[in-house]
DNA sequence: TTGAAAGCGTTACCAC
DNA sequence: GTGGTAACGCTTTCAA
């Protein structure tokens, strides 16, 4: 490995021919002699030539790299779902830049801005920032968009994601099947991220499917902690052993299941037979825990491939890109 | 937001004036009329001028972005560091771009001739492919190189992590401090991967503090279990309580320590009364569980943002840049 | 089949 | 203070 850099030109020097003539040889462009070509391509590996990429992206207008802005790297699921956009994107010759925005608006803005002046070839997006902040400013990019998790764009940028509402709606059902009768749900920490003015569309869509299913099965008004509160767990455990009503509780995401159900093992109250825990996302925490939490598997590494695979055919000029919804299934376990 | 990015070349024929002033207004450069900056500036900004990064990275031959080659991001502990490294580089003006090895030698190879090929200003790898595979590799990039977890390099190539041996080591004698008198060592899966011939530099590490210590404080021969097994975990415990001897599993990382405590609490098996348990990284994951598992905070943000440091302090050309040990500490639990 | 030269958008240097 | 122009390394087009 040479400190200066082999260029083209050293190798169309030694070979005695032009630039273009070695251009033709790396990139097989037909149009020259097998002779040359053999000759060129065998001087180019002894001169060890790696070409430099950002002047070839500067000629062709493409970077093969696509932009991904995430929330963070404490949620499991977020994690999963950054591998597997990784791992398809490399499966197709492309590389991501990431960066997370940590739930900040001004963290996003300043994303969507270096992706812009960097010229990505698309761009993957947790969105952070509400519609009417966000959409026209990532419209007027120009570049391929994809958004994931939380909505945004009106329709006019491809989203992706399971169904949450329609899930919760269904975990209810499931549960009302289970024989349960009260069922609560847990979403700690959402009237906060709500006064921050972030988007948190799929949560509230979580929520809104909750709120269907106790309509729908006729369960009576919604019972919601918006924060920890491991009195008031204690509380509803109790007051469900004492008034006999089957109950359980639903939670918006796993790690919220997985500290209630510490909460009740550490009170010596029984799961399921005292009450039961739902989560939601199915981590792979959730194995290393027992009793093993019930929750829904969401297919990230399915979600990661479509939002990358959705993005490729922006790049690729291909029309009629719509949303798209993951698919799910209810995951057994031993907490309901 | 004009679909035909606006160039400097259009800021200076509207404004009348050449190229070469433009760039003095717009990086401010001096020499330049403080009324000509002033409209320049004006006028860029009414263009919506955004400056075109590949073309300014061509020039300059510098693209204010680190190349991170991670491993996955299915452990908390990587997570954690990925996360701190992007945060510590943006603070200083840098990028991220992330590549994950899976703990493939060939996937790491890639990511590294990729790199190359971007001339990114600097690279973390976490090592997965061994010295003598990688150093020379490595070397030859000629950019600056920090890694982390896993040593590498021969001295060479600066290296940041806690002292996993000499923690372990601590580990022993904290836990004899206690009052254990026998101590088994679980590093699950350690077989496999030292088959696959990837580099283990850091599970090693904790493995051999662990032989030290036990040397150290006369505690007889090492007793390690390298895959996972139910049964005899079970037989661990019964042997402690049935001999009457005060016994401690310690753990090369956390996802052990809470499998091993879940099997103990599925098994009735009391913990710390009937058997210690200790983990290591201390993830946040440990604080939803309970009893909380005792553990070794390795200040994870703290590594991150030295790696970077240390990478940027290369960039910059300073001199004497060596290997970085942190501070680690015991967090007190109730599993011991 | 090949060469020559004009881009790509910035930066940096040398004249004036 | 300012203009002009040659880099940066590659791709692409037009001629020969």
């Amino acid at each position: 490995m040479s400190i200066i850099a082999v260029r083209i030109k050293d190798i169309a020097i030694k070979c005695g021919v032009s630039e273009g003539t070695v251009d033709r040889a790396l990139n097989n462009r037909g149009g020259i002699k097998e002779e040359t070509k053999k000759m060129i391509l065998k001087t180019a590996k002894e001169m060890n030539y790696q070409p430099n990429h950002l002047a070839r992206c500067l000629a062709k207008g493409k970077t093969n790299t696509i932009g991904v802005i995430g929330i963070n790297l404490k949620n499991t699921f977020f994690c999963m779902l950054i591998e597997s956009i990784e791992a398809e994107a490399r499966k197709h010759g492309y590389f991501m830049e990431l960066i997370l925005s940590k739930n900040d608006k001004k963290s996003e803005l300043e994303a969507i801005n270096h992706f812009a002046v960097r010229k990505v070839d698309g761009l993957i997006i947790f969105p952070v920032g509400r519609e009417e902040d966000l959409t026209d400013i990532l419209l007027g990019l120009d570049i391929p968009l994809v958004s994931v998790y939380n909505r945004i764009g009106c329709g006019k940028i491809p989203h992706i994601d399971v169904d949450c509402r329609k899930i919760m709606r269904n975990a209810v059902k499931h549960m009302v099947n289970k024989g349960y009768e009260s069922i609560w749900y847990m979403d700690w920490g959402i009237e906060r991220q709500r006064e921050k003015k972030i988007n948190i569309f799929s949560m509230e869509q979580r929520r809104c499917g909750y709120d269907e299913g106790l309509e729908m099965y006729d369960l009576g008004e919604p019972h919601v902690m918006t924060e920890y509160d491991e009195e008031k767990l204690l509380d509803i455990a109790k007051d469900a052993k004492e008034k006999h009503k089957k109950t359980a509780i639903l939670c918006a995401y796993d790690n919220i299941a997985i500290k209630t159900l510490e909460i009740y093992r550490k009170n010596e109250i029984k799961v399921p037979e005292d009450i039961g825990i739902m989560g939601f996302d199915n981590i792979e925490m959730l194995d290393r825990i027992s009793p093993r939490i019930c929750s829904v598997d969401c297919k990230i590494r399915t979600i990661g491939q479509n939002a990358f695979n959705m993005l490729l055919a922006q790049i690729n000029n291909e029309e009629n890109i719509h949303d798209c919804v993951v698919d799910y299934s209810f995951t057994e376990g031993e907490t309901l």
